[in-house]
DNA sequence: GATGAATGAGGGTTCATTCAT
DNA sequence: AATGAATGAACCCTCATTCAT
């Protein structure tokens, strides 16, 4: 997670340059196949600078990880505010900003992504704690300040907030593989998914079932 | 995805048994990482042998896929019945023979797993295309002599049917994420998994809001 | 110790061609300075192919250390006689044997030499056994059938063998030092060498103060 | 062996901290492992001073040879005196001496073991020149008013120097060697060595055969 | 059909050396 | 005088793929 000051004191642009290779190339290939040559080639700089500035693959991809979770982090919670409203509002409203972010930061994002799928052993644990804090506390923060009032007797905030936020996690899954089979204009793509993710909570708030 | 004939033609003892080295050594290592010596090692085939029956890396790839693929659908629909029961009851009796499959193919299905994981660009077409098969005919099957009596009204068929099967999806991978940072017994996960999942449906029957 | 069967199976010749390849860098270059690059250019063959063989630059290095030490040693025993002689008759005889044996097999004789001198740690203990075992060998080989009628009294045999065992190679590094230098025609060396031997072997057995 | 002179200029200690940083890692990994990086960072200065300095790697060490050569030359020579004694007295008073001195030159010392053990063709040369040069003084400085009265008829002085010092030689190598497989404390390990040598000055001086 | 020896490009990493500042 | 970022060749090693047998 620690970086050598030699890059942290480079000037921000070069810096950017070179984080934005290396995260393109791990977005594209997930760690273990990941080619540093690449990064160097992309960054425009010689293999032997990467390896001055961090030392290994491993310590450049910690730190990368530890870059984009806090850099995500940072955007999304940066002048964020919590009107009271219930669970699905939120959901919705929160949703719309993280596509927002996934749109602003699509590499950053997309590194993240590819880190869920193909994360060796050796990176693991560490990677799982830097993910473990911010979701903790994106946790905390989403449970701030809403409006239970209407929750069916029986459904807990706990109980209610799982359910959506796991229910809100599929369709994002599942819009991410139509994505990929599919790709398509970010705009016309959000526009559709609103549609649908506004139905989609309608559900969630009364179930499929009727009333009896 | 076409394999050489002369593969096809072997004695279906000796086919099982290199196709299980290679799945094996997939599902433990992922695409990229795989080692077709690992393979041919466990297979106890020669090295020019693997190549001679399929050609390359990626063709062997491929036609584990879809030899996986079929395979696990093929037993899943074999004496499948459709009694007449509401969304909610199949999703659960579908998961539930799903997952008594996983049990009893192991192997295939870590295989598919860890495809969704690391699936590189120059196989992901093709992938994409078999499992869009499958998933359309799972589609059509699951929908199939439903009772939809008990639906709320102006919900159809197929916004209920998208809305529980996104919803599962998304637990399932939560639950993938849990598995990978906690392995524990298959048989233990179920049983917490299926009391989860019960609680969940119920969710999606009635929705977290009171009824008005 | 244990080299791939692999390469125990090829051809006599181009075992040996690449033994001597690789012994020749070896003992330039003393182990963690050795190229395997040279070693591969100079017998011929590519760099994937002697890993295939060998595994490992140090599991080569390991080979070629058990290699010299048995074919030297081989050598020396072969046909070697035990007639009733004075220590330093046979030190002189024994000499002689070794010299003729470095002189026929000079690559595999600097290997054991350069070896002595650059030996990291994590092959030390192996090489030291190995080594040992010869050492103990020919320690009680030495010792064998010899003479002892004439040392002077509180004169062990063990002090005797070891006083002219390590006074000769003493004489042993000064000459290498010197040809080192000034490298010269083997046979003018060596029998330039043999009457310093004389003399130096006179020493040992009469010292160089009068006797009282 | 000329360093910059912009070196020479510096305050004395600190070219002493920049010398000591160099020796350790030579002595620490010979001249082809010692990584020039370490040296910088223990003595506290810049990659590219070091080079300022000394141009490059080989010319550094080159200067390090001559300089420890000719500190331990002249630590051992100031306030020596000469006694008259005969050859084996005063091979052993040398030998005190000697050792005392690497007790108090631990670093210098171990530099020149090091450089006997692995000194790449490149250096060779100049580095027997420089050691040459010690050599010869050495020779001249020994044989200066030694007591000759009491050797055997027949045995030159030279040839008795030649021999005592070729043995003890060997009796040295075997030492290092010794070390090398058990490192133990210098002072026992010195106790030991002179009661060892204390007996084989003593087959020195009469042999190892009885007296006619 | 079947083998496994052979290839060579690429993997991550180290390091003496240079040069703009 | 002094820095340390930057280089690029070389390091050991792996691996999918080919081909003579």
């Amino acid at each position: 997670m620690e970086h050598s000051e030699s890059f942290s004191s480079l000037n921000p642009e070069k810096q950017n340059s070179i984080r934005q290779a290396c995260i393109k190339e791990f977005a594209r290939a997930g760690y273990s196949s990941a080619s540093t040559n690449t990064m160097c080639k992309e960054a425009g700089i010689s293999k032997g600078l990467l390896f001055y500035y961090f030392g290994s693959k491993q310590r450049l991809y910690l730190y990368l990880t530890d870059y984009c979770t806090k850099l995500l982090h940072d955007a999304f919670y940066t002048g964020l505010e919590y009107p009271a409203e219930d669970i699905v509002t939120r959901l919705l409203n929160w949703t719309l900003r993280k596509w927002s972010l996934a749109e602003q930061n699509p590499l950053h994002y997309a590194f993240l992504v590819q880190q869920q799928l193909d994360c060796p052993k050796d990176v693991q644990q560490t990677v799982d704690m830097i993910r473990g804090i911010a979701k903790e506390k994106a946790y905390q923060a989403f449970s701030r300040n809403l409006d239970l009032s209407s929750l069916r007797p029986g459904v807990s905030k706990e109980a209610a907030m799982d359910f959506v936020l796991v229910a809100v996690e599929g369709l994002r899954a599942r819009n991410i593989e139509k994505y990929r089979q599919n790709p398509q204009p970010l705009l016309e793509l959000h526009a559709e998914i609103m549609r649908e993710l506004k139905d989609f909570c309608e559900l969630c708030r009364f179930g499929i079932i009727r009333c009896p």
